[in-house]
DNA sequence: CTTTTACTGCGATCGATGTTCGCAGTATCT
DNA sequence: AGATACTGCGAACATCGATCGCAGTAAAAG
């Protein structure tokens, strides 16, 4: 049953002994720091360790595993939203800016988009962004468990877009020009015939998109 | 412009010297092989370098990071998608079979829910997958913009699906007592609302909830 | 107050990994 | 025939996550 404890159920504290020199939040703030600087994989057990002026291995009293550390970082990062700027009575309104509010903290820890999301016990931030998309969802009339889905579905929708609009300032990685080159090989019309569309959409800010397809996907979902 | 050619660019072969011994298809089935017995942290170099009967050292003739070995890996199971059962004319219908491909992919091949899906430039496999759900779209009267906009919807949809339904049959992640427990703490009014929902909707088949939500997020998004 | 117990801090270190170097061997070009 | 540009790969390097064990310390037990 209780196969074993993760980090939030562990106690901070031992019974005996001196108290902790550290904590977790200053831990994951260390952390937090080295990966919006240089990356998920500056993010090292030994740097972590130097940026609190210790050693590594102390670092192993207070999290178990690296990814345990990792954990700890995106619990922290999910409380950066406080989702305070949702109306009430327009839940897709409400979704809407909470959708906006992830959007500009994955933009602030562009680290978190490689953290592949396998589904983890929620931490007590991710659990609270829980509790306030149900709240929004409130005035929505649909089941309970369509409420789920359509927040793990806006979770995964604010990621992935996120990641599309970070990688096209980054490099040109699928690119029009990339697609082109792919396009040019004879195979594969459709694509061709896509690239090749006389009315082309007219260019967008970046936030527009963002806004226009979350929208479209939660009033299909709900 | 040419920063640095990736895996599909390069040639695959030298202008002098002996022939290549091995070659990507191979490596790349060597590798999956190991990621689907004992997942992909068992796909290291020299793993794989074993399983070829030869030296970590030698992949990097045809290889120059993990990272791109493991591109081709995800290219590799790409191409296991045909998408045949593509009925014509009906878009949604079409788009679904191929997500209902994407997922049977996904089951067989676990490991690819851990690799973070950072766009990179699409290999072959993925661009012809691509050219399919294209043609699927054909039908369809929209943007060639929403088009692509559905495609990555759908993909990202689907990966996450699988997620939810892998981690639920593995451990308890995020499962009804984990958030039980959260809900119990007093705060968190929603959820412990949602938790006690005296009409909960009734259980469905693994495939049941995949089809129904892919269905509607594609119906609204279209 | 003394002894016991259970903790904390952390230097030293282990095993494993991704990657590089350098050299011997080989097929192609000049 | 010689030069050239490749391939194969053993050996080694740097770095990482993680462990071990011991000294020090605070709380519990007697």
């Amino acid at each position: 049953m209780e196969q074993s404890p993760g980090v939030w159920e562990r106690p901070r504290r031992g019974r005996r002994g001196p108290a902790p020199e550290h904590d977790l939040d200053r831990i994951a703030a260390a952390a937090l720091a080295l990966a919006d600087a240089d990356g998920l994989a500056a993010v090292t057990m030994r740097a972590v360790a130097a940026a609190l002026g210790t050693g590594p291995a102390s670092l192993y009293r207070y999290v178990r595993t690296r990814d345990e550390l990792v954990e700890l970082m995106a619990d922290a990062a999910y409380g950066e939203i406080d989702g305070e700027a949702a109306p009430a009575g327009d839940w897709l309104a409400g979704l809407l800016a909470l959708a906006r509010e992830s959007r500009r903290m994955l933009l602030r820890h562009p680290w978190l988009l490689e953290v592949a999301e396998t589904p983890r016990p929620l931490g007590p931030n991710a659990a609270d962004y829980l509790d306030r998309a149900l709240g929004v969802l409130e005035s929505a009339e649909t089941d309970t468990r369509t409420k789920f889905e359509a927040i793990g579905v806006l979770n995964a929708l604010v990621v992935m877009l996120v990641r599309a609009e970070t990688a096209g300032a980054d490099r040109d990685a699928a690119g029009p020009a990339a697609l082109a080159r792919l396009a040019a090989e004879g195979r594969r019309p459709h694509l061709a015939a896509a690239l090749a569309d006389p009315a082309p959409a007219p260019p967008e800010g970046p936030g527009e998109a963002f806004d226009r397809v979350v929208s479209r996907v939660l009033t299909g979902l709900v």
